[in-house]
Formats: C-alpha cells, sequence, structure tokens
DNA sequence: TCTGGGGTCCTAGGACCC
DNA sequence: TCTGGGGTCCTAGGACCC
C-alpha cells in the first residue's frame, strides 16, 4: 500500500498577503487579479473572508455585497512564487518523490513504508465534528518509522507543518491528507481546514468518508457530470457505486472506469515528481477588455500583446509551437443565462451550460479555431495564424475577451535556423527586445503598432504561469 | 451593473498517405 | 472502374483542475 500526502495552502494568496503585511492579520482579505475592479473576479479570500461567505472565483461586487469591510489587495505573483518556492524546499527534504499540482498544492509519496494489518475504524463525522490536528478515519498509522525515514507518516506531516510555520510565516497554513492513493489523500485534506491533518487510512475508511460528502467534492467530478450523474438517479457514493461498470462506461465512455473507481476509493495514478513532469503541452493567455468591444483595431492590438507576451515565454523555454488557437467570448447576454448552450462533447456529452460559462454557457458565448503554421517561436508568425482565424469565426458583434494559444510544441533546434538574412536580423532584434524587456519590464521595447494602445492597461503576467518551472 | 486566467485531457470525424 | 484497411495528422469543442 502507498503512502500519499496532499499539501494544500488554505487562503494561499490571500495569508501569504497577511504573513506580508500584519496589518491585513485577522481581516477579511480579498486578493484580486490586478487594478481591475470591475469585470474580474477574486484570486483567492482570507479565512476571515470566507466566513462572510466570500469565496475564491466571486466576482468583487458580490463579495463586497456579502462583506463590506473586505479589504482588497492586488495580487503579487512573485510574492507567491517566492513562498511557493520556499514550501517546496522544506518538502523535498522528506521524499524526492513531490509532485507540484498546483501553485499551493503538492503531492508527497513515501516510499518503501509499510502501513502493516489495518483494520477500519471510522471514528468521527466530518461535518459535524470539527478534529484536531492527528483525527483519522480508519486504521491508525503505524508508528513505527520507515525504513528510509525517520518519522512515521503522521509525525512528517506534523513536522512539516512546523517547518512551514517556522520558515515561511507562521500565518501560511496547511492543511495535509495522507491516504493509501491521490484522490483519497487530496479527499482527506480537503475536510478539515484551515489547517487540517485527517487521514483515511484504506478502503472502508474512504467509504466511510465518501457517503458524507457531495460528489462534486472530489477531484474529476466537476459541475456538468455531476448534473449528468443526477440525471441517472444518482445523487451519493452510495447511489454511484451501485451503477454497474456497463452502464457507466456506456454513458461517460473510458471515463465510467475513473467514476466507478472512484465511487470505492479506488486511485491507481502515480505522483509524478517535478523533475520528471515533461514539459509544458501548450502556452497561452487570453484577456478580458474591460469593456465590451467591436473596434477591429483595439481586438487588434489587444491580439498582438498576448501573442508578443506568448512568443516571449516560448523562447525562454526554448520552444517552438506549430499550432495556434484562439478563442472569444462574446459580450453578456442576460436572455441567454441558464441556458443550454454546450454541444455534446464527444467522450462525456455535454448537456449543460457551464454556471460560470467556462467559454460559452452561463450568458456567455464564444468561438474557438485552431490553425496549424510552421513551427515557430515568432510574435508576429503567431499573430498571422491567430489573426486569420480570428476573421473566420468573429461574426462581427461585440466581443468581451480573446485568448490565444500555442500547443503541439518541441525543443527548438538551433540547426533548424534558417540562413537567410531577414531571418537572422529579426532573431537579433527579438532578442534584443527579450533582454530590455526582461531588465526593464514587458512591452518597454515594443512594436510600433502597439504604440497608443491605451486602453489596454493590464495584460497578463506571464511570470507566474512559469512558477512550475522555476523552482 | 452581470463571471478571470493559467492549464490538462479526451474523442470524433474527416483528410491524407501508403 | 471499383475496391480495403491501417496509421497519422488536423480540427472542433467540452469537461475538468486550481
Amino acid at each position: 500500500m502507498r503512502t500519499i500526502l496532499h499539501i494544500d495552502f488554505n487562503s494561499y494568496f490571500a495569508t501569504v498577503e497577511q504573513q506580508a503585511n500584519p496589518r491585513l492579520r485577522g481581516k477579511p482579505v480579498g486578493v484580486t487579479g490586478g487594478d481591475r475592479f470591475k469585470r474580474t473576479v477574486l484570486g483567492a479570500a482570507s479565512v476571515e473572508a470566507k466566513k462572510f461567505g466570500v469565496k475564491t472565483g466571486m466576482r468583487i461586487p458580490e463579495a463586497l455585497k456579502l462583506c463590506p469591510r473586505l479589504i482588497l489587495v492586488k495580487g503579487d505573483s512573485y510574492k507567491y512564487l517566492e513562498s511557493t518556492k520556499r514550501f517546496l524546499n522544506i518538502l523535498k527534504d522528506y521524499s524526492p518523490y513531490v509532485e507540484v499540482f498546483s501553485i499551493d498544492e503538492v503531492f508527497l509519496e513515501l516510499r518503501n513504508f509499510s502501513w502493516g494489518p489495518v483494520r477500519s475504524q471510522p471514528q468521527k463525522c466530518p461535518r459535524s465534528l470539527p478534529f484536531a490536528a492527528g483525527s483519522f478515519w480508519g486504521a491508525p498509522l503505524p508508528a513505527t518509522p520507515a525504513k528510509n525515514y525517520p518519522l512515521s507518516p503522521l509525525e512528517t506531516a506534523l513536522d512539516i507543518k512546523r517547518r512551514i510555520s517556522e520558515e515561511v510565516g507562521e500565518w501560511v497554513k496547511c492543511s495535509i491528507g495522507i491516504s493509501y492513493n491521490r484522490r483519497m489523500a487530496k479527499l482527506a485534506g480537503s475536510l478539515y481546514k484551515p489547517d487540517g491533518l485527517v487521514v483515511i487510512a484504506d478502503e472502508e475508511g474512504a467509504r466511510f468518508i465518501l457517503d458524507r460528502v457531495e460528489l462534486d467534492e472530489i477531484c474529476g467530478i466537476g459541475f456538468a457530470i455531476k448534473k449528468r450523474l443526477n440525471n441517472m438517479g444518482v445523487f451519493s457514493f452510495k447511489d454511484l457505486r451501485k451503477v454497474p461498470l456497463e452502464a457507466l462506461l456506456a454513458s461517460f465512455k473510458s471515463y465510467g472506469k475513473v467514476l466507478f473507481d472512484l465511487s470505492r476509493g479506488i486511485d491507481e495514478t502515480s505522483v509524478l515528481p517535478f523533475y520528471e513532469k515533461e514539459e509544458v503541452k501548450s502556452v497561452g493567455h487570453r484577456y478580458t477588455i474591460d469593456h465590451d468591444t467591436k473596434d477591429l483595431a483595439e481586438i487588434k492590438q489587444v491580439l498582438l500583446k498576448l501573442v508578443e507576451l506568448i512568443a516571449k515565454r516560448l523562447r525562454t523555454k526554448k520552444l517552438v509551437g506549430k499550432t495556434v488557437s484562439i478563442w472569444v467570448r462574446n459580450a453578456f447576454k442576460p436572455h441567454l443565462r441558464g441556458e443550454v448552450i454546450a454541444k455534446p462533447v464527444a467522450h462525456l456529452g455535454g448537456e449543460f451550460a457551464h454556471p460560470r460559462g467556462e467559454l460559452g454557457g452561463g450568458g456567455f458565448q464564444g468561438a474557438g479555431m485552431q490553425a496549424t503554421i510552421a513551427f515557430t517561436d515568432s510574435g508576429m508568425e503567431i499573430f498571422n495564424g491567430a489573426w486569420k482565424s480570428f476573421l473566420k469565426i468573429w461574426d462581427g458583434s461585440e466581443i468581451r475577451m480573446v485568448g490565444v494559444s500555442v500547443s503541439n510544441l518541441k525543443p527548438k533546434n538551433p540547426e533548424n535556423l534558417t540562413f537567410l538574412e531577414d531571418k537572422l536580423r529579426i532573431e537579433k532584434l527579438t532578442k534584443i527586445m527579450d533582454e530590455v524587456n526582461n531588465r526593464y519590464g514587458d512591452f518597454t521595447l515594443q512594436r510600433g503598432v502597439l504604440l497608443g494602445s491605451r486602453k489596454v492597461k493590464r495584460m497578463p503576467n506571464p511570470f507566474l504561469a512559469d512558477y512550475r518551472f522555476k523552482i
């Protein structure tokens, strides 16, 4: 049996802000994406703000309505990244098997460790009783340390909490879940926040917990799949276990097996250490303009900026890509709110308008298109592909968001360089631009066509997107 | 007055090649 | 003129995650 810890930092951006600024401690804090308070959502909410019902992803006016004294802080990705680096360095001391799941979530596997004979002993219900560090479901973990580790899993978790408090900051709390697979460890970690420590020791313990949580509380079941399960008469994991595998496969194709296993606490996926993770598969940015527009010149400028950011990231990673994707999201249409918009998905069968409108749905409509171009890391070449696609999908109506992404990436091979003088000149110029912009900030040097783009103030911070590779 | 932005994965169906 | 099958690439678009 495996031993996997899931470490999740609570209200991450908000607690890092509170750590950095003691005046924010103990107060409801919301971290915003940037300067804009309109047309954006909260990136994080502090523990205190959450008590008012404020949540990550909430619109700002809505959050202020719930909590008028909410302190809005502009997010600082560099700060969060520094903090992430620090806790990852701590975790590496406990095991080499550290999977970076997101900027504030990590899986850590302790190997060569035997749980010994386990017997399930459900102890407390997660919803009715808060519990202190060390509470668990299922059999107690053996106290005997593993061969290669000086501490037992439980002691390891407690030691990690102690060191994070000492070395990252006392205000930065994490919840740790311990279990025999990734999904159950993640579920365990989510049961008690903040500063929780929960063990799900075996499948019997897993069933005990699964029977007491909602379907979408587990990683892998979201809005649409939950809705479809409900339509099949499945409202709990207990119900889900009664559905034969064949029926799930018929409805959800290969994902049916995942659901079948999930309901039984089974998950064979392994912890993938960060140094074994493949390079990125796509690099992209999207941007919501702070007003709806059908001004072609303005849209073009937004796209040019996005494309330059993407191209710069590709060059930093020494990658070239050949697939350019573009999406637009149309202006909000109140009458479409709640409408069924999604088209059937090949492998899952879409039926529902997403409440948040991932692209379409929830009052939004959108369109996207892909195009194949020659492998490139040049902003202009990406732009040319994107612009052609844009003109094809754009129906002339007002848009609120535009996004570009480059995928089908491969390492840039220096031998492939063309010796055309023109190409070399462009590469040289691009290199100089990157050097200057790295030193003085993005868009210090920019193409003439971007000059005068006053309306587009804030652009994505590409730094945050690359956290995984800077550790 | 109305919801951001960074990703990953999956599958169908057609085009195209041998 | 009619005919098969396998493999791979391209494209569309949704669902999921944080």
